[in-house]
DNA sequence: TGGGACCATATGGGCGTCAATGGGAACGAC
DNA sequence: GTCGTTCCCATTGACGCCCATATGGTCCCA
């Protein structure tokens, strides 16, 4: 059964948040939105596979990519390597009472994020990027696959 | 009959730990709480197929890759390595009261580890990698053909 | 329509708890 | 005896839980 969201359940658009001294950083008010409406409460963090982004969202994230693990032989290289990466590179966390996650060297390793988060909705998830190398590979997006737009 | 673990239960993400001058290296706190719901007090260990790294579970570990060896022809050389590496390459180990573990000469020799240890989630184990054999195989995992959206 | 009360969000910081780590001492094997 | 292992305790630094403040916006009403 499929379950069907409203509108504002979705995450779009992005937003740029600082890191505090203790290393935590507010999710914007609309993905904390979102995620309450789908019922959310631990959230699966994945590494991204082309993107230097750490790809949030709820415990069916996860689901997906295992099922499509499970699709191969197990014991098959295929499935091992791609455990390596989800299972490997995905971890769950939980926000603070207030909205906010902690920026772990999990994430910061990865991202190069240091004092500023970029959130970044993809709908049915949101990523966190280093804001720069997130305006960058939107432009770089922009560049390739809508060159026919006209000026 | 399958059990169901909850989501916490997993072995998800991964830590680097330092070695003591003892040779001792904690268990991120994840993981030991994930044994312990598991039940789990012996730790079967055994090298990974394809990787250099240990693969680290309850009994249940050694019963699934036994039962891939079953799965084979006996006498085919793939069933010989594999049981080579599974039954001559196995070992029975236990946490320590703080949940460390010995980094004995087997997991060293076999990994390359020395005065650290990544420990990787596999979801239904964990493994043991010297830290940077884990980011370069996560690396050339990544660019492998895995598509970036599960289907 | 301008002013002000009100509210939600983002942010800062105190403090207790626990994990990671280090090292001493007892114990056992050889 | 010596070496290696196990048990126990100490330290410290990180993280979770809590409350406080700032900032910007919205709504209401005179």
């Amino acid at each position: 059964m499929e379950r069907v969201f409203g509108v504002m359940s979705r995450f779009l658009s992005n937003a740029t948040n600082r890191v505090d001294a203790k290393g935590r950083v507010s999710v914007p008010a609309g993905f904390r939105s979102a995620l309450s409406e789908r019922g959310v409460q631990e959230l699966y963090c994945l590494q991204d596979f082309i993107f230097p982004a750490i790809s949030v969202g709820g415990p069916d994230l996860l689901d997906r990519y295992e099922r499509q693990i499970a699709s191969v032989d197990p014991f098959s290289p295929e499935a091992n390597r791609m455990s390596l990466l989800v299972h490997g590179g995905g971890v769950f966390m939980r926000l603070d009472a207030e909205g906010r996650l902690m920026v772990t060297d999990f994430i910061r390793d990865f991202t190069g994020i240091s004092s500023e988060v970029t959130f970044v909705g993809r709908s049915d998830h949101f990523q966190l990027w280093q804001p720069q190398a997130f305006s960058e590979a939107q432009a770089a997006a922009r560049q390739g696959r809508m060159s026919s737009r006209p000026a």
